[in-house]
DNA sequence: CTACAGTCTACAGCCACTATAGAGGCAAGA
DNA sequence: TCTTGCCTCTATAGTGGCTGTAGACTGTAG
């Protein structure tokens, strides 16, 4: 016997993502196609649970959606070499470590901003005057922080 | 003697801030707008140098736009007391905290993951078998990293 | 005068969604 | 059977912080 099909709101509580992330998630090719009810209303199986958790954990890890759309292709091939996924993996860990710097280098900033607060007038805030002055900067902050 | 004012152009090499981007500054209301000339460019004293480097030092420290217009508002207030410009660094510095704490736990669990592969095949690769089961994740990868 | 660089406005695109509108579908209770 | 109320559908716009493009005008050097 085959196990009743989910309809998307189903799904959704049962992989925790939701209903219109789903849908778009379907939109940008991370989903394929499902079936369809008489009515219209999409129809998933188990393996759709899977999917999505596995996007879902990958998200959270950073990966960007080309980086798991690439994975995904290779779980097609499971008799491929693992050495591409372990290529993405690997640019990711260095994009996060990458990230992790320059924060850790705005984070020295800031506290050393809100350190110096005497908090008196504006005029001679220390917060305004390291703004102001970059000069007076200690960290090394030229690039800016990209989205994660 | 005034001194000659200049052009957005010139700005722009000044302030180490792209032309496209001074005038989306402008367009947000964080730069005000400026006289122009007879046919209608913009012309910037030097003023405007030290508005932009405020700006670009704030957003290189990842203040959003929100808090840099709230910091320039108590800016042309210098009676005012310090104590907002404090409060909205500290939060500033809470939230980078919170993304460097974030951050260290994908890099934990991305470490973890890479370190596993041993170039064998799709099948059986680690980092596949990580992201698919979430259970198997050591790090509390639940909330996700949001934009910076 | 002729190049060519600079400037103008207005709009589309980026990422990874989220929110909204307006219409139709489905199951349980009266 | 009808109603109630949630579910689902599509399509579109908005988020943040810009960047890129198109097409027209302006300013300057040779």
């Amino acid at each position: 016997m085959t196990v009743k099909p989910m309809t998307i709101g189903r799904l959704s509580k049962a992989a925790g993502v939701k209903v219109t992330t789903i849908r778009y998630y379907e939109s940008v090719g991370l989903m394929g196609e499902p079936a369809r009810s008489d009515s219209g209303q999409r129809l998933y199986g188990e393996d759709a649970v899977q999917r999505l958790s596995f996007i879902r954990h990958a998200r959270d890890l950073g990966f960007p959606m080309d980086a798991i759309r690439d994975l995904i292709d290779l779980q097609t091939r499971p008799d491929h070499n693992c050495a591409s996924a372990d290529a993405i993996a690997r640019q990711q860990l260095e994009d996060v470590r990458k990230r992790l710097n320059q924060l850790k280098a705005l984070e020295a900033e800031l506290k050393r901003m809100v350190a110096r607060c005497d908090g008196g007038s504006i005029g001679q805030c220390q917060v305004m005057a390291t703004l102001n002055d970059h000069g007076e900067c200690m960290a090394d902050v030229h690039e800016r922080v990209k989205a994660f």
